[in-house]
DNA sequence: CTCCAGGTACCTT
DNA sequence: AAGGTACATGGA
């Protein structure tokens, strides 16, 4: 099974944020059992009786070989690839995705671990209803408060559960009419939380890389990534995503 | 002190 | 349909 363990909890996704890292395991709670999981040997392995949940959580399901060939088509992605390899996109709550990608707007990743880390209870991220009305001011979310409390407030109708029935595109309007939640937060939760591979998260870092290609804007990135990647465009992404950040394209 | 950080909402052309 | 700006907060 290929896979990095590390790459894939520690790039910026919702584990990077919601997990905790420590001599070398990673670990969790949930349901307020402490789910733990490392790397030995190449092989994962994870507490007993998390096993189908580690499963989905990492999506060992995805043959990143077979994504590798669809997306090595070009000497970037080819470099990006084998300075990442066993890289692979996360499989997240769908609420705990939302928010961690509401707060992360205008934030570095440290300071979105720490206002996430802030909203937990037992070591998760409290429920739409509690977070409606939970007053937040220690937590120090800026401007980004309302934006949470609101959208916590149309979550706590259901909402989410509605659009994890839908097609892409009907999903993704769906999660725009969330405040705080624009086109990169949307192809976020729709990424890492619903798990569209064909979402295509275009941010500061992708933007940068995506204008080798010819990319003038936001609209131009989704065009090219969907024309060359089409549903392995997330794992594109995330790809890229990494590259920019260390490269400092 | 200024600049920037996995953007969005809102206001002007 | 594009382009510009304010927005809380904290670290470099």
């Amino acid at each position: 099974m290929l896979i990095n363990l590390r790459h894939t909890m520690e790039s910026g996704q919702p584990p990077h944020f919601t997990w905790n890292s420590e001599n070398g395991r990673y670990w969790r709670m949930l349901g307020g059992r402490k789910w733990e999981i490392w790397q030995e040997n190449g092989r994962v392995h994870c507490t007993h009786g998390f096993e189908k949940r580690t499963r989905e959580l990492l999506r060992l399901d995805d043959d990143l070989k077979k994504i590798y060939r669809r997306l090595c088509t070009d000497a970037i992605m080819r470099e990006a690839i084998a300075k990442f390899r066993g890289l692979r996109i996360t499989r997240n709550d769908p609420w705990e995705t939302l928010v961690c990608f509401i707060l992360s707007q205008n934030a570095n990743i440290p300071r979105i671990r720490r206002m996430v880390q802030s909203l937990m209870i037992n070591g998760e991220i409290a429920p739409p209803k509690i977070l409606a009305r939970k007053n937040l001011a220690v937590c120090k979310l800026g401007y980004r408060c309302d934006y949470l409390q609101q959208s916590a407030e149309l979550a706590s109708r259901g909402t989410l559960k509605r659009i994890g029935r839908m097609p892409y595109e009907e999903a993704r309007a769906a999660l725009l009419q969330f405040p705080g939640v624009g086109p990169k937060v949307a192809d976020c939760v729709l990424l890492f939380g619903f798990g569209f591979l064909e979402a295509f998260p275009v941010d500061v870092w992708v933007m940068r890389v995506m204008r080798r290609w010819g990319a003038k804007n936001e609209r131009d990135a989704h065009e090219i990534a969907k024309d060359r990647w089409g549903k392995c465009a997330g794992y594109a992404q995330q790809y890229l995503y990494m590259l920019a950040r260390t490269k400092g394209i």
